[in-house]
DNA sequence: TACCTTGTTGATCATGCGATCAATTAACCC
DNA sequence: GGGTTAATTGATCGCATGATCAACAAGGTA
């Protein structure tokens, strides 16, 4: 992942600009990821990479920008990777249980913290607040995406596809948080979720699939 | 709500430690409902009450401890407040719409911003950490006692009024959560989440209560 | 009024942060 | 192999934070 490529030359520590760059974009990832945003720091990321924190400071116009950077591509890498995972699905209301299922999953420990993060420095940080509201962007885009196309194909019906993909969203970063701050993960509360997800889509209940549900069947 | 009680003597600089004590968690209190939970420093604290960081230093154990025990006072202010505004409603399934009118209200800006940074904080922090815990239980057992009420009173059924409780307050936390990274407030949300409770609570469409609901109706 | 308790101060320390820059030296090229 | 480019370093600054403590002085008390 940070671009190791064989490296010809014996015992060459120095490394191209793009590679550098790189290898603090792995090291502040891994960071954000295991300590949370606060954890990405001059003197961490460069000792990760076994470098000088000026070496550091020399690849970032800032650290409030590297922090921003590192959480984007994290959010960016995951909503990726789910698309990916659902475009397997042959129908939208498949894909919709799926993206629930994948955004409950028990996970989502080192994500959710990281978007509580994200919502908290943002205000301290101005790169990361408009990445933060990019990303919420890109995630709503992705959902309501979803919903559009399952209005297309028939398979359900949608007034403001808009509104019930940021309305899904919050429902799962709640339920997701508490799950973080308070309990081990949120997986049984997929059901509620794909209760809210049938009902704001007309659906018959279980149509989105079912796991053990919570509340009331 | 400082303790400004005249104070009989004339050019008193001097405080009683109860008092000093006092002034010191009402400014924490206020620099974190304007500033965040970051904006409470040791010399900031001090400077809003015109005294040295070395006096406010001096009554509390610890920064970590007075950012804890701030944001447990505000938190815990609130519910008391929430509780007393409730009390007035003869039924619970009104209690219950108020409620929800009352979290997803157009002020809630600031204790919601204060919960992520709690959540986020909570990290760094032992003991802001157990005291995110020990208000989250407060809240959830409010909530749930509200469940068990109606119950009770048999205007609604509720199978787990624990879970129940717990999955109202997460997407009640979400949505705020969003509105307030995202959006200017969550006034639209409360037909969601009334949806979500009337369907947990085996309650009729508009149980609840109606403003303008987003959704299918 | 003199004393003594104690609330309060000023100075100071230790720490961790981001950022800068001349000097170094590794690596590439001719 | 020597020269040149530029990746990298070490040293150092400036700032903000929390915390400590001897010294001071306000205010109640005898």
């Amino acid at each position: 992942m940070s671009t190791v490529q064989s490296d010809p030359r014996p015992g060459a520590r120095r490394k191209s600009p793009a590679d550098r760059a790189a290898e603090v974009a792995a090291a502040a990832r891994e960071i954000a990821l295991a300590d949370g945003l606060a954890g990405i720091t001059l003197r961490g990321v460069a000792a990760r990479i076994g470098v000088t924190p000026a070496l550091v400071s020399h690849y970032q116009p800032s650290m409030d920008v590297l922090v921003a950077d590192t959480f984007a591509a994290i959010v960016a890498a995951e909503i990726g990777e789910v698309a990916e995972e659902l475009a397997s699905c042959a129908r939208q209301v498949a894909a919709l249980g799926a993206l629930i299922d994948s955004l409950l999953g028990p996970d989502r420990s080192p994500v959710t913290a990281l978007w509580l993060d994200a919502w908290s420095f943002g205000r301290r940080n101005t790169a990361l607040a408009i990445e933060v509201g990019v990303q919420m962007d890109a995630w709503q885009a992705f959902v309501s995406g979803l919903l559009r196309s399952g209005v297309a194909a028939g398979e359900f019906t949608v007034d403001d596809p808009d509104a019930v993909a940021w309305q899904l969203l919050g429902i799962i970063d709640g339920l997701n948080a508490h799950a973080v701050v308070r309990y081990g993960h949120a997986g049984s509360l997929r059901g509620l979720v794909r209760t809210v997800a049938e009902h704001e889509l007309g659906l018959a209940s279980g149509a989105l699939g079912t796991t053990t549900t919570t509340s009331m069947d």
